[in-house]
DNA sequence: TTGATACAATTAACTCGGGG
DNA sequence: CCCCGAGTTAATTGTATCAA
């Protein structure tokens, strides 16, 4: 079996001791280390590339939600935390589960098991976390239909919300996934999951997606979109 | 020192028309 | 359907500026 490899995050020795304690039960999980401070963790994560992060919100310096910000690939993130769950809800963020310290066997063993869950679905995208005003939000990156440009910003839409990224268009094109993103002109990303009909007005690809939205293949990349679509 | 904002320069992408 | 060229548009990048 193949093992889990996570990284404990937490700036109080006893709070890490405590979750080295509990997943000392779980022979299918690998503690790939253990950072006390956000630039620590970076950097353990860029080195370990861990599969899960065990997570305090509330560190000196920089928060947890500052380390996952400045995160280009997020891994699944399992918060622990000494607020209770009323108190983090209005942070609005979607985690994979919160553990609130202290922490209980049976309620560690449920995260873990959702861990698990969620692994096992390979999911070939990832996920990144973006602050958008006072909100939270863990992006999938299947869950994004389309990305504009905005000036130097990205606004990304995924289900009925959106968020901007600060980033720009090229830059994500360069990073995303090619066979599931498209640039179907200079100012917008689509995800081809989300596609719905393609139709062709005197020659221009239009494509509807699953939001309802229309929207042009500028001439250039119509060709380029026949043959990916044809790619595959 | 950082971060946000503004503006100008660059250059890739765009449209349109004309031919294979 | 595809390619080419000329002229236009706008995304991006770099530089400057100002506030915290």
């Amino acid at each position: 079996m193949k093992k889990i490899r996570v990284l404990i995050i937490d700036d109080e020795r006893a709070a890490r001791s405590e979750i080295r304690r509990l997943l000392a039960g779980y022979p299918d999980i690998e503690i790939a280390g253990e950072a006390v401070n956000v630039d620590d963790a970076l950097k353990m994560i860029q080195e370990q590339k861990p599969e899960l992060l065990f997570l305090d919100i509330q560190m000196p310096e920089k928060s947890g939600f500052d380390l996952l910000e400045s995160l280009e690939e997020v891994p699944l993130v399992i918060f622990t935390t000494a607020y209770d769950q009323y108190a983090l809800k209005a942070f609005e963020v979607s985690a994979l589960d919160y553990l609130v310290k202290p922490i209980r066997e049976e309620r560690f063993e449920k995260a873990i098991i959702q861990a698990r869950q969620r692994l096992g679905k390979t999911d070939p995208t990832g996920q990144i976390f973006v602050k958008d005003r006072q909100q939270y939000h863990f992006i999938q990156w299947s869950s994004v239909h389309l990305i504009e440009s905005m000036d130097n910003y990205a606004r990304i839409f995924f289900g009925d919300k959106n968020v901007f990224l600060k980033s720009s268009l090229n830059q994500l094109e360069e990073k995303l996934n090619s066979t599931i993103f498209f640039r179907i002109n200079r100012a917008q990303i689509i995800n081809r999951q989300y596609i719905q009909t393609i139709t062709t007005m005197d020659g221009r690809l239009k494509i509807t997606i699953s939001t309802g939205a229309q929207l042009e293949v500028s001439e250039r990349q119509s060709a380029k979109f026949r043959q990916w679509a044809a790619g595959k």
